[in-house]
DNA sequence: CTGTATCCTAGAAGATACTG
DNA sequence: CAGTATCTTCTAGGATACAG
């Protein structure tokens, strides 16, 4: 993501680095700690290669996202949170906490 | 948006109401407190009327968002929060500090 | 003032094939 | 394994006009 001039209000702020469902996803997996690619790639459902690749690239750009690549054969690739990207936690953490209560209330 | 099954992650859930930033920002002016369609119209940086409309219509559909009409002329029409998009707050919130914070630290 | 109704386009995302 | 490259499809969103 390019710098953007940083706007007035901090909510759009935050929402200029993750404005994205799958950046959501990709940060909530990455806060358990270090994944493969293919580790992201199969417990976000329905992401593809492409999508999920584009994302963690704009992640690093934005450090949110540390990627770790170690010379071998086969390739390995490790993705982990930055500094940065472990302060989104509380965010993360207040869509979890309600999508839970969501479900508990819900009538079925 | 139509009724899907829910998802076992709590986070998927949260993000099938509010994976928009529009509806954020919605929810970030309703949060104050009422008011009327132009109002949010100007306070919400660059939408149009049109996206405006479908995301208060689907927040409405979702229980988020409460539309009073007033049969005047001309039309007066207020948006409020249910309850439901009340308790949303704490994740607005957490983008508010994490926006500030993010400010700060940025250097220039 | 608070909307609908159309038409249109840019960019996001899907599908598939290929590579170091 | 972890990607890139292409091509296609799809949908969110912009522009504009009009209505109750």
């Amino acid at each position: 993501m390019e710098h953007k001039n940083l706007p007035n209000c901090p909510v759009v702020t935050t929402l200029q680095l993750i404005s994205n469902k799958w950046k959501i996803l990709i940060l909530r997996d990455l806060m358990i700690g270090t994944k493969r690619f293919h580790e992201l790639k199969s417990s976000i459902q329905g992401i593809s290669q492409k999508v999920l690749t584009a994302n963690l690239r704009s992640m690093e750009e934005d450090g949110l996202v540390h990627r770790e690549v170690y010379p071998v054969v086969p390739p390995k690739v490790e993705y982990s949170l930055t500094l940065l990207g472990q302060s989104l936690e509380p965010i993360i953490q207040a869509m979890y906490i309600w999508g839970e209560k969501y479900k508990k209330n819900i009538q079925y």
